[in-house]
DNA sequence: ACGCACCCCTGTGCGC
DNA sequence: TGCGCACAGGGGTGCG
């Protein structure tokens, strides 16, 4: 479930109760998410004080005193639960600090990683070396998309979605943006206008920024009366909405390529 | 290189 | 009440 937004929220929410605090106890309760616990893991997180913590695209870092980072994807479902009264299914990973505060990672499908590398392989780490700008940054704008998207005729969804280009997008920020910005989501990219490439790095801004906005006012004190992080409502435009009218008056439509549905109204976006 | 389909996994909600 | 199916916000691989 987790985009960008959801991921700045968590992180946001996980730093009062890790930040400067000790880990006594790091403890997957399972070998694997997506790919294996990292073997040492438990050795070198536990004892290791957290100095801060961060966010790549839609990982989540937390950086220790021994010059490790530790990097969670939450996958589909991830989501970190704050001292929870009791572990639940799926509680894969358990972290607990010096002053006995225990931060849970839950994942049913676990589609979510956990890697450990240190500080210092943290630009060369693959995942993140491959990637394109973060969408918040100065560096994503206009004349960015125009050049990454110049000559390509995949439809301008599916170049977004793509985190070589722009990393941390996902498909409801996507759809939102494009509907937001009036442009077709099977546009080709390589034939999009620069005055429309601005109108979609506003919208793909401010779509975030608002979500983030919202994420961060609807966890008062970082931290739900339920103890979870990482989820908030949010009325969209378009996305979830089939059948239902668009503020123009026609109605939204849903279709789906390679398995992942796309939400749009055919009379605002061309 | 590019565009696309499909797979990983579990839970949920719907129609029958 | 049960069953089967469609679908879910991500990312990686492998094919033509």
């Amino acid at each position: 479930m987790p985009e960008l937004p959801e991921v700045e929220t968590t992180v946001a929410g996980l730093r009062p109760a890790l930040e400067g605090k000790r880990l006594t106890r790091v403890e997957p309760r399972r070998p694997d998410l997506r790919r294996p616990f990292p073997p040492d893991l438990r050795q070198r997180m536990t004892g290791a004080r957290v100095t801060s913590l961060g966010r790549r695209a839609k990982y989540g870092l937390i950086e220790t005193d021994r010059g490790d980072v530790m990097i969670f994807h939450l996958g589909m479902s991830g989501r970190w639960r704050i001292d929870p009264t009791e572990l639940e299914k799926h509680d894969h990973l358990l972290l607990e600090t010096e002053e006995k505060r225990q931060l849970v990672l839950n994942d049913p499908r676990r589609f979510g990683s956990v890697d450990l590398i240190k500080l210092e392989e943290l630009e060369a780490f693959e995942t993140f070396s491959k990637m394109g700008p973060e969408p918040l940054g100065d560096s994503f704008n206009a004349a960015y998309l125009k050049q990454v998207t110049k000559g390509r005729k995949a439809p301008i969804k599916q170049l977004l979605l793509d985190q070589r280009n722009v990393a941390g997008l996902g498909n409801i920020y996507v759809c939102e943006a494009l509907h937001m910005a009036g442009i077709s989501p099977r546009r080709m990219g390589g034939q999009i206008s620069k005055a429309r490439y601005e109108k979609l790095v506003s919208a793909i801004k401010q779509v975030l920024e608002s979500a983030i906005a919202a994420g961060g006012s609807s966890l008062r004190d970082f931290v739900r009366p339920d103890g979870e992080l990482g989820y908030f409502a949010k009325d969209w435009l378009v996305y979830g909405r089939e059948g239902s009218p668009c503020h123009c008056g026609a109605i939204v439509k849903r279709r789906v390529d390679s398995g992942r549905s796309t939400f749009y109204c055919a009379k605002c976006q061309k």
